[in-house]
DNA sequence: TAGGATTTGTGCGTATGTATT
DNA sequence: TAATACATACGCACAAATCCT
Protein backbone atom coordinates (compact mmCIF):
# COMPACT_ATOMS: atom_id res chain seq x y z
CA UNK A 1 0.00 0.00 0.00
CA UNK A 2 2.52 2.58 1.00
CA UNK A 3 6.03 2.89 -0.04
CA UNK A 4 8.35 0.10 0.85
CA UNK A 5 11.95 0.85 0.34
CA UNK A 6 14.46 -0.03 2.51
CA UNK A 7 15.11 3.62 4.32
CA UNK A 8 17.93 4.14 2.57
CA UNK A 9 16.22 5.31 -0.57
CA UNK A 10 13.73 7.16 1.67
CA UNK A 11 14.25 10.90 1.46
CA UNK A 12 12.87 13.20 4.04
CA UNK A 13 10.18 13.95 2.55
CA UNK A 14 9.35 11.13 1.71
CA UNK A 15 9.03 9.94 5.35
CA UNK A 16 7.22 12.72 6.14
CA UNK A 17 4.18 12.44 3.33
CA UNK A 18 4.29 8.62 4.80
CA UNK A 19 3.92 9.55 8.34
CA UNK A 20 1.63 12.37 7.68
CA UNK A 21 -0.84 10.30 5.29
CA UNK A 22 -0.66 7.72 8.07
CA UNK A 23 -1.32 9.84 11.15
CA UNK A 24 -4.19 11.72 8.54
CA UNK A 25 -5.35 8.42 7.90
CA UNK A 26 -5.53 6.81 11.50
CA UNK A 27 -7.58 10.57 12.61
CA UNK A 28 -10.24 10.25 9.43
CA UNK A 29 -10.77 6.89 10.32
CA UNK A 30 -11.29 7.36 14.00
CA UNK A 31 -8.16 5.21 15.00
CA UNK A 32 -7.99 8.28 16.88
CA UNK A 33 -11.14 9.76 18.21
CA UNK A 34 -11.90 13.59 19.15
CA UNK A 35 -10.30 14.34 21.77
CA UNK A 36 -7.49 11.70 22.09
CA UNK A 37 -3.97 12.67 23.52
CA UNK A 38 -1.20 12.01 20.45
CA UNK A 39 2.12 11.02 22.57
CA UNK A 40 4.74 12.86 20.12
CA UNK A 41 7.22 9.45 22.16
CA UNK A 42 4.90 7.08 21.85
CA UNK A 43 4.60 7.85 17.90
CA UNK A 44 8.53 8.50 17.57
CA UNK A 45 8.78 5.25 18.59
CA UNK A 46 6.39 3.13 16.78
CA UNK A 47 7.34 5.18 13.78
CA UNK A 48 10.89 4.44 14.53
CA UNK A 49 11.90 8.07 15.02
CA UNK A 50 12.91 10.92 17.13
CA UNK A 51 10.41 13.30 17.99
CA UNK A 52 11.86 15.98 15.77
CA UNK A 53 10.53 15.22 12.40
CA UNK A 54 7.47 13.55 14.16
CA UNK A 55 6.78 17.20 15.58
CA UNK A 56 7.23 18.33 12.40
CA UNK A 57 4.39 16.15 11.04
CA UNK A 58 2.05 17.45 13.92
CA UNK A 59 2.34 20.99 13.58
CA UNK A 60 1.31 19.77 9.52
CA UNK A 61 -1.77 18.49 11.49
CA UNK A 62 -2.13 21.46 13.46
CA UNK A 63 -2.26 23.74 10.19
CA UNK A 64 -4.78 21.75 8.75
CA UNK A 65 -7.52 21.26 12.19
CA UNK A 66 -6.88 17.92 12.98
CA UNK A 67 -4.71 18.31 16.11
CA UNK A 68 -4.02 20.74 18.30
CA UNK A 69 -0.78 21.23 20.20
CA UNK A 70 -0.72 22.79 24.34
CA UNK A 71 2.49 23.65 25.37
CA UNK A 72 2.78 21.51 28.72
CA UNK A 73 -0.85 19.75 28.23
CA UNK A 74 -0.63 17.37 25.30
CA UNK A 75 -1.42 17.40 21.49
CA UNK A 76 -5.25 16.33 21.23
CA UNK A 77 -7.10 15.33 18.00
CA UNK A 78 -9.47 18.13 17.62
CA UNK A 79 -13.44 17.56 17.24
CA UNK A 80 -15.82 19.85 15.01
CA UNK A 81 -18.96 21.53 16.10
CA UNK A 82 -21.94 21.39 14.05
CA UNK A 83 -21.88 25.37 13.17
CA UNK A 84 -18.21 24.72 11.75
CA UNK A 85 -19.35 21.35 9.53
CA UNK A 86 -22.39 23.60 8.12
CA UNK A 87 -20.32 25.45 7.23
CA UNK A 88 -17.45 23.69 5.37
CA UNK A 89 -20.31 21.77 3.78
CA UNK A 90 -21.34 24.49 2.15
CA UNK A 91 -17.83 25.25 0.83
CA UNK A 92 -17.79 21.48 -0.07
CA UNK A 93 -20.90 22.13 -2.25
CA UNK A 94 -19.58 25.20 -4.33
CA UNK A 95 -16.15 23.47 -5.04
CA UNK A 96 -17.88 20.58 -5.81
CA UNK A 97 -19.69 22.32 -8.59
CA UNK A 98 -16.24 24.59 -9.41
CA UNK A 99 -14.16 21.37 -9.89
CA UNK A 100 -16.50 20.84 -13.02
CA UNK A 101 -16.45 24.30 -14.59
CA UNK A 102 -12.77 25.49 -13.59
CA UNK A 103 -10.18 23.61 -15.63
CA UNK A 104 -11.96 20.28 -16.22
CA UNK A 105 -9.57 17.05 -17.46
CA UNK A 106 -11.14 14.50 -18.71
CA UNK A 107 -10.75 10.96 -16.71
CA UNK A 108 -8.12 8.96 -17.23
CA UNK A 109 -8.51 5.38 -17.97
CA UNK A 110 -6.76 4.90 -14.57
CA UNK A 111 -9.51 6.84 -13.14
CA UNK A 112 -12.37 4.94 -14.85
CA UNK A 113 -10.56 1.25 -13.52
CA UNK A 114 -10.46 3.11 -10.02
CA UNK A 115 -14.35 4.12 -10.10
CA UNK A 116 -15.19 0.51 -11.85
CA UNK A 117 -13.28 -1.16 -8.42
CA UNK A 118 -14.98 1.23 -6.24
CA UNK A 119 -18.31 0.53 -7.59
CA UNK A 120 -17.42 -3.26 -7.06
CA UNK A 121 -16.07 -2.91 -3.61
CA UNK A 122 -19.06 -0.88 -2.45
CA UNK A 123 -21.28 -3.71 -3.91
CA UNK A 124 -19.80 -5.73 -1.69
CA UNK A 125 -20.42 -3.43 1.49
CA UNK A 126 -24.31 -3.24 0.96
CA UNK A 127 -23.84 -6.88 1.53
CA UNK A 128 -21.63 -6.78 4.20
CA UNK A 129 -21.65 -3.28 5.98
CA UNK A 130 -18.55 -2.24 7.43
CA UNK A 131 -18.14 1.32 8.34
CA UNK A 132 -14.19 1.66 8.52
CA UNK A 133 -13.53 -0.06 5.59
CA UNK A 134 -17.24 2.00 3.59
CA UNK A 135 -14.88 5.41 5.22
CA UNK A 136 -11.42 4.48 3.28
CA UNK A 137 -13.27 3.55 0.10
CA UNK A 138 -15.62 6.71 -0.29
CA UNK A 139 -12.07 9.12 0.78
CA UNK A 140 -10.38 6.76 -1.91
CA UNK A 141 -12.70 7.95 -4.42
CA UNK A 142 -13.14 11.14 -3.41
CA UNK A 143 -9.20 11.83 -3.68
CA UNK A 144 -9.03 9.86 -7.05
CA UNK A 145 -12.21 12.12 -8.51
CA UNK A 146 -9.56 15.70 -7.68
CA UNK A 147 -7.61 14.63 -10.88
CA UNK A 148 -11.29 15.50 -12.60
CA UNK A 149 -9.99 19.18 -12.43
CA UNK A 150 -6.27 20.65 -13.11
CA UNK A 151 -6.71 23.87 -11.20
CA UNK A 152 -3.99 23.00 -8.20
CA UNK A 153 -5.46 25.59 -5.80
CA UNK A 154 -9.01 23.63 -6.07
CA UNK A 155 -7.61 20.28 -5.54
CA UNK A 156 -6.07 21.52 -2.51
CA UNK A 157 -9.02 23.32 -0.77
CA UNK A 158 -11.45 20.77 -1.80
CA UNK A 159 -9.46 17.67 -0.15
CA UNK A 160 -8.31 19.77 3.09
CA UNK A 161 -12.16 20.15 3.32
CA UNK A 162 -13.12 16.81 2.93
CA UNK A 163 -10.57 15.68 5.30
CA UNK A 164 -11.54 17.95 7.58
CA UNK A 165 -15.11 17.35 8.01
CA UNK A 166 -14.82 13.02 6.83
CA UNK A 167 -14.19 12.04 10.45
CA UNK A 168 -17.57 13.44 11.75
CA UNK A 169 -19.66 11.95 9.24
CA UNK A 170 -18.30 8.08 10.16
CA UNK A 171 -18.63 9.36 13.53
CA UNK A 172 -23.09 10.09 12.84
CA UNK A 173 -22.29 6.28 11.17
CA UNK A 174 -20.50 4.84 14.68
CA UNK A 175 -23.02 6.62 16.40
CA UNK A 176 -25.93 4.93 14.22
CA UNK A 177 -27.43 8.86 13.46
CA UNK A 178 -27.17 7.81 10.11
CA UNK A 179 -27.97 4.19 8.69
CA UNK A 180 -24.67 2.54 6.82
CA UNK A 181 -26.69 0.77 4.85
CA UNK A 182 -28.22 3.86 3.48
CA UNK A 183 -25.13 5.22 3.08
CA UNK A 184 -23.65 2.93 1.41
CA UNK A 185 -26.26 2.11 -1.11
CA UNK A 186 -26.39 6.19 -1.76
CA UNK A 187 -22.76 6.09 -2.47
CA UNK A 188 -22.53 3.04 -5.04
CA UNK A 189 -25.68 5.04 -6.65
CA UNK A 190 -23.52 8.37 -7.04
CA UNK A 191 -20.45 6.14 -8.37
CA UNK A 192 -22.28 4.65 -11.06
CA UNK A 193 -24.01 7.86 -12.06
CA UNK A 194 -20.58 9.54 -12.45
CA UNK A 195 -19.68 6.80 -14.48
CA UNK A 196 -22.28 6.94 -16.83
CA UNK A 197 -21.88 10.93 -16.42
CA UNK A 198 -17.77 10.56 -17.40
CA UNK A 199 -18.30 7.95 -20.26
CA UNK A 200 -20.49 10.46 -21.98
CA UNK A 201 -18.04 13.16 -21.86
CA UNK A 202 -19.99 15.06 -19.64
CA UNK A 203 -18.10 16.56 -16.66
CA UNK A 204 -19.76 19.23 -15.22
CA UNK A 205 -22.94 17.08 -14.80
CA UNK A 206 -20.76 14.20 -12.98
CA UNK A 207 -19.68 17.36 -10.48
CA UNK A 208 -23.11 18.15 -10.48
CA UNK A 209 -24.09 14.96 -9.11
CA UNK A 210 -21.07 14.95 -6.62
CA UNK A 211 -22.60 18.50 -5.67
CA UNK A 212 -26.09 16.90 -4.90
CA UNK A 213 -24.85 14.13 -2.84
CA UNK A 214 -22.64 15.93 -0.58
CA UNK A 215 -25.86 18.09 -0.33
CA UNK A 216 -28.14 15.04 0.40
CA UNK A 217 -25.31 13.20 3.05
CA UNK A 218 -25.32 16.61 5.02
CA UNK A 219 -28.94 16.54 4.91
CA UNK A 220 -29.25 13.20 6.21
CA UNK A 221 -26.80 13.73 8.67
CA UNK A 222 -28.49 17.03 10.03
CA UNK A 223 -32.04 14.55 10.06
CA UNK A 224 -30.69 11.76 11.58
CA UNK A 225 -31.72 8.56 10.85
CA UNK A 226 -35.78 7.60 10.37
CA UNK A 227 -36.97 4.80 13.49
CA UNK A 228 -38.48 2.44 11.52
CA UNK A 229 -36.21 2.06 9.24
CA UNK A 230 -33.14 -0.69 9.71
CA UNK B 1 2.51 47.58 15.08
CA UNK B 2 3.47 43.50 16.32
CA UNK B 3 3.35 42.58 19.71
CA UNK B 4 5.60 44.74 22.17
CA UNK B 5 5.82 42.68 25.12
CA UNK B 6 8.59 41.50 27.36
CA UNK B 7 9.45 38.01 25.85
CA UNK B 8 8.58 36.66 29.51
CA UNK B 9 4.92 37.22 28.69
CA UNK B 10 5.02 35.65 25.36
CA UNK B 11 3.92 32.38 24.85
CA UNK B 12 5.37 30.19 22.45
CA UNK B 13 2.38 30.30 19.92
CA UNK B 14 2.91 33.99 20.18
CA UNK B 15 6.32 34.02 19.04
CA UNK B 16 5.41 31.78 16.19
CA UNK B 17 2.74 33.86 14.87
CA UNK B 18 4.66 36.79 15.02
CA UNK B 19 7.68 35.13 13.36
CA UNK B 20 5.16 33.73 10.83
CA UNK B 21 3.08 37.32 10.13
CA UNK B 22 6.55 39.19 9.84
CA UNK B 23 8.40 37.05 7.21
CA UNK B 24 4.93 35.95 5.42
CA UNK B 25 4.85 39.71 4.62
CA UNK B 26 8.31 40.43 3.78
CA UNK B 27 8.02 37.81 1.49
CA UNK B 28 4.71 39.06 -0.19
CA UNK B 29 6.00 42.25 -0.48
CA UNK B 30 9.25 41.06 -2.12
CA UNK B 31 11.60 42.32 0.67
CA UNK B 32 12.83 38.73 -0.29
CA UNK B 33 12.05 38.29 -3.89
CA UNK B 34 11.06 34.77 -5.66
CA UNK B 35 14.30 32.72 -5.75
CA UNK B 36 15.76 34.80 -2.60
CA UNK B 37 17.74 31.71 -0.33
CA UNK B 38 16.15 32.28 3.16
CA UNK B 39 19.31 31.39 5.63
CA UNK B 40 17.76 29.33 8.96
CA UNK B 41 20.55 30.18 10.81
CA UNK B 42 21.04 33.92 9.25
CA UNK B 43 17.19 34.46 10.56
CA UNK B 44 17.16 32.76 14.01
CA UNK B 45 19.97 34.93 14.74
CA UNK B 46 17.82 38.16 13.53
CA UNK B 47 15.46 37.25 15.84
CA UNK B 48 17.27 36.01 18.20
CA UNK B 49 15.96 32.56 18.62
CA UNK B 50 17.10 28.87 17.78
CA UNK B 51 16.94 27.26 14.71
CA UNK B 52 13.98 25.21 15.78
CA UNK B 53 11.59 27.69 16.26
CA UNK B 54 12.14 29.15 13.32
CA UNK B 55 12.19 26.09 11.19
CA UNK B 56 8.96 25.75 12.61
CA UNK B 57 7.81 28.82 10.86
CA UNK B 58 9.56 27.75 7.29
CA UNK B 59 7.81 24.62 7.67
CA UNK B 60 4.17 26.36 7.93
CA UNK B 61 5.22 28.98 5.00
CA UNK B 62 6.17 26.30 2.88
CA UNK B 63 2.76 24.33 3.12
CA UNK B 64 1.25 27.74 2.53
CA UNK B 65 3.64 27.81 -1.06
CA UNK B 66 5.86 30.83 -0.27
CA UNK B 67 9.05 29.15 0.39
CA UNK B 68 10.49 25.45 -0.69
CA UNK B 69 13.12 23.30 1.42
CA UNK B 70 15.62 21.20 -0.50
CA UNK B 71 18.21 19.03 2.12
CA UNK B 72 21.66 19.96 1.79
CA UNK B 73 20.38 23.16 -0.52
CA UNK B 74 18.62 25.99 0.92
CA UNK B 75 15.05 27.01 1.56
CA UNK B 76 14.03 29.32 -1.32
CA UNK B 77 11.19 31.74 -2.07
CA UNK B 78 9.00 30.29 -4.56
CA UNK B 79 7.58 31.58 -8.12
CA UNK B 80 4.36 31.46 -9.60
CA UNK B 81 4.29 30.63 -13.21
CA UNK B 82 1.32 32.75 -15.25
CA UNK B 83 -1.06 28.97 -15.38
CA UNK B 84 -1.06 28.80 -11.70
CA UNK B 85 -1.67 32.39 -11.08
CA UNK B 86 -4.56 32.27 -13.52
CA UNK B 87 -5.92 29.26 -12.09
CA UNK B 88 -5.37 30.95 -8.65
CA UNK B 89 -7.04 34.00 -9.56
CA UNK B 90 -10.46 32.08 -10.53
CA UNK B 91 -10.46 30.37 -7.44
CA UNK B 92 -10.29 33.87 -6.00
CA UNK B 93 -13.44 35.50 -8.28
CA UNK B 94 -15.46 32.77 -6.90
CA UNK B 95 -14.46 33.36 -3.48
CA UNK B 96 -15.01 37.01 -3.55
CA UNK B 97 -18.61 36.45 -4.63
CA UNK B 98 -19.51 33.79 -1.92
CA UNK B 99 -17.97 35.81 0.50
CA UNK B 100 -21.01 37.85 0.19
CA UNK B 101 -23.38 34.96 -0.42
CA UNK B 102 -22.43 32.37 2.70
CA UNK B 103 -22.81 34.08 5.96
CA UNK B 104 -22.16 37.49 5.55
CA UNK B 105 -22.11 39.43 8.66
CA UNK B 106 -22.94 43.56 8.80
CA UNK B 107 -19.69 45.77 9.09
CA UNK B 108 -18.29 46.35 11.93
CA UNK B 109 -17.78 50.07 13.13
CA UNK B 110 -14.16 49.10 13.27
CA UNK B 111 -14.03 47.78 9.97
CA UNK B 112 -15.91 50.66 8.36
CA UNK B 113 -13.60 52.98 10.09
CA UNK B 114 -10.79 51.16 8.52
CA UNK B 115 -11.74 51.57 5.38
CA UNK B 116 -12.14 55.18 5.92
CA UNK B 117 -8.67 55.53 7.20
CA UNK B 118 -7.79 53.49 3.75
CA UNK B 119 -9.30 55.71 1.61
CA UNK B 120 -7.37 58.47 2.75
CA UNK B 121 -4.54 56.88 2.85
CA UNK B 122 -4.97 55.41 -1.01
CA UNK B 123 -5.64 59.44 -2.11
CA UNK B 124 -2.43 60.44 -0.79
CA UNK B 125 -0.79 57.24 -2.68
CA UNK B 126 -2.31 58.85 -6.09
CA UNK B 127 -0.50 61.75 -5.58
CA UNK B 128 2.43 60.20 -4.04
CA UNK B 129 2.81 56.44 -5.56
CA UNK B 130 4.46 54.13 -3.46
CA UNK B 131 4.57 50.12 -4.82
CA UNK B 132 5.38 48.64 -1.44
CA UNK B 133 2.93 51.24 1.08
CA UNK B 134 0.14 50.59 -1.90
CA UNK B 135 0.79 46.82 -1.66
CA UNK B 136 0.90 46.70 2.30
CA UNK B 137 -2.28 48.76 2.27
CA UNK B 138 -3.91 46.57 0.06
CA UNK B 139 -3.03 43.41 2.06
CA UNK B 140 -4.43 45.12 5.18
CA UNK B 141 -7.79 45.93 3.11
CA UNK B 142 -8.05 42.50 2.00
CA UNK B 143 -7.43 40.32 5.26
CA UNK B 144 -10.12 43.34 7.28
CA UNK B 145 -12.62 42.62 4.71
CA UNK B 146 -12.73 38.91 5.23
CA UNK B 147 -14.36 40.16 8.55
CA UNK B 148 -17.83 40.04 6.31
CA UNK B 149 -18.28 36.48 6.26
CA UNK B 150 -18.67 34.23 9.42
CA UNK B 151 -17.57 31.46 7.63
CA UNK B 152 -14.28 30.26 8.83
CA UNK B 153 -13.31 27.68 6.24
CA UNK B 154 -13.91 30.53 3.37
CA UNK B 155 -11.84 32.98 5.08
CA UNK B 156 -8.81 31.20 5.16
CA UNK B 157 -9.21 29.69 1.99
CA UNK B 158 -9.36 32.99 0.74
CA UNK B 159 -6.72 34.47 3.00
CA UNK B 160 -4.20 31.42 1.41
CA UNK B 161 -5.16 32.50 -1.97
CA UNK B 162 -4.40 36.02 -1.63
CA UNK B 163 -1.24 35.81 -0.13
CA UNK B 164 0.11 33.53 -2.66
CA UNK B 165 -0.47 35.78 -5.14
CA UNK B 166 -0.29 39.14 -3.98
CA UNK B 167 3.71 39.27 -4.39
CA UNK B 168 2.83 38.25 -8.60
CA UNK B 169 1.05 40.98 -8.24
CA UNK B 170 3.45 43.56 -6.88
CA UNK B 171 5.88 42.10 -8.91
CA UNK B 172 4.13 42.90 -12.16
CA UNK B 173 4.07 46.85 -10.67
CA UNK B 174 7.70 46.81 -10.13
CA UNK B 175 8.18 45.28 -14.17
CA UNK B 176 6.13 48.46 -14.85
CA UNK B 177 3.98 46.14 -16.34
CA UNK B 178 1.38 47.38 -14.94
CA UNK B 179 0.59 51.89 -14.33
CA UNK B 180 1.50 52.12 -10.23
CA UNK B 181 -0.66 55.28 -10.64
CA UNK B 182 -4.15 53.55 -12.38
CA UNK B 183 -3.57 50.23 -9.84
CA UNK B 184 -3.98 52.97 -7.00
CA UNK B 185 -6.67 55.35 -8.50
CA UNK B 186 -8.83 52.08 -9.42
CA UNK B 187 -8.34 50.38 -5.67
CA UNK B 188 -9.70 53.73 -4.32
CA UNK B 189 -12.70 53.34 -6.25
CA UNK B 190 -12.91 50.20 -5.41
CA UNK B 191 -12.88 51.39 -1.48
CA UNK B 192 -15.50 54.04 -2.11
CA UNK B 193 -17.74 51.63 -3.92
CA UNK B 194 -17.44 49.42 -1.72
CA UNK B 195 -18.18 51.76 1.44
CA UNK B 196 -21.37 52.86 -0.09
CA UNK B 197 -22.60 49.48 -0.75
CA UNK B 198 -21.86 48.45 2.78
CA UNK B 199 -23.11 51.79 3.72
CA UNK B 200 -26.45 50.54 2.45
CA UNK B 201 -26.41 46.96 3.92
CA UNK B 202 -26.01 45.30 0.74
CA UNK B 203 -23.28 42.72 1.57
CA UNK B 204 -23.59 40.73 -1.29
CA UNK B 205 -23.09 43.86 -3.76
CA UNK B 206 -19.55 44.46 -2.22
CA UNK B 207 -18.53 41.35 -2.76
CA UNK B 208 -19.44 41.57 -6.21
CA UNK B 209 -17.66 44.88 -6.64
CA UNK B 210 -14.62 42.95 -5.32
CA UNK B 211 -14.75 40.31 -7.87
CA UNK B 212 -15.55 43.27 -10.73
CA UNK B 213 -11.94 44.48 -9.30
CA UNK B 214 -10.10 41.30 -8.90
CA UNK B 215 -11.10 40.61 -12.47
CA UNK B 216 -9.89 43.81 -13.61
CA UNK B 217 -6.51 43.55 -11.96
CA UNK B 218 -6.03 40.25 -13.27
CA UNK B 219 -7.06 42.10 -16.84
CA UNK B 220 -4.60 44.47 -16.32
CA UNK B 221 -1.90 42.40 -15.57
CA UNK B 222 -2.58 39.91 -18.62
CA UNK B 223 -2.74 42.39 -21.31
CA UNK B 224 0.29 45.04 -19.87
CA UNK B 225 0.48 48.39 -19.69
CA UNK B 226 -1.11 50.15 -22.35
CA UNK B 227 1.87 52.64 -24.22
CA UNK B 228 0.93 56.14 -24.51
CA UNK B 229 -0.20 55.99 -20.86
CA UNK B 230 2.32 57.28 -17.84
C1' DT C 1 36.67 11.59 -9.33
C1' DA C 2 37.33 13.03 -4.76
C1' DG C 3 37.06 16.06 -1.01
C1' DG C 4 35.74 20.05 1.56
C1' DA C 5 32.30 23.67 2.50
C1' DT C 6 27.63 24.70 3.30
C1' DT C 7 22.86 23.66 4.00
C1' DT C 8 18.83 21.29 5.71
C1' DG C 9 17.32 17.11 8.55
C1' DT C 10 17.66 14.43 12.90
C1' DG C 11 18.53 13.04 17.77
C1' DC C 12 18.64 14.23 22.37
C1' DG C 13 19.13 16.78 26.56
C1' DT C 14 17.12 20.69 28.83
C1' DA C 15 13.87 24.61 29.65
C1' DT C 16 9.25 25.94 30.22
C1' DG C 17 4.42 25.41 31.00
C1' DT C 18 0.38 22.83 33.07
C1' DA C 19 -2.17 19.86 36.08
C1' DT C 20 -2.46 17.24 40.11
C1' DT C 21 -1.36 15.82 44.72
C1' DT D 1 0.53 26.78 48.61
C1' DA D 2 4.32 24.00 47.30
C1' DA D 3 6.13 20.13 45.08
C1' DT D 4 6.08 16.51 41.84
C1' DA D 5 5.07 14.49 37.33
C1' DC D 6 4.75 14.92 32.65
C1' DA D 7 3.73 17.32 28.46
C1' DT D 8 5.39 20.40 24.61
C1' DA D 9 9.02 23.99 23.20
C1' DC D 10 13.72 24.98 22.58
C1' DG D 11 18.84 24.90 21.79
C1' DC D 12 22.67 22.57 20.18
C1' DA D 13 25.59 19.03 18.21
C1' DC D 14 25.85 15.84 14.59
C1' DA D 15 24.22 13.25 10.33
C1' DA D 16 22.92 13.46 5.54
C1' DA D 17 22.62 15.70 1.17
C1' DT D 18 24.20 18.84 -2.27
C1' DC D 19 27.38 21.86 -4.70
C1' DC D 20 31.74 23.45 -6.15
C1' DT D 21 36.60 23.19 -6.58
Amino acid sequence: MTLDMPDSLLTARDRFDRLHADLRARICLLDYAPGTRLSEETLAAEYGVSRTPLRRVLARLESEGLVQSVHGVGTFVTDVDIEELAQTYQIRLELAEMTGRLSPVPPSPDLMARLARAADRARTLVTAPDPRAFAQLNMEVFLARLSLTANEALREFAERLYIRTARIWLKSVFSSRVDLAEETEMFLREIEEVEAALATGDLHAAALIQRAHISMSFTRMKTGRRPGRG
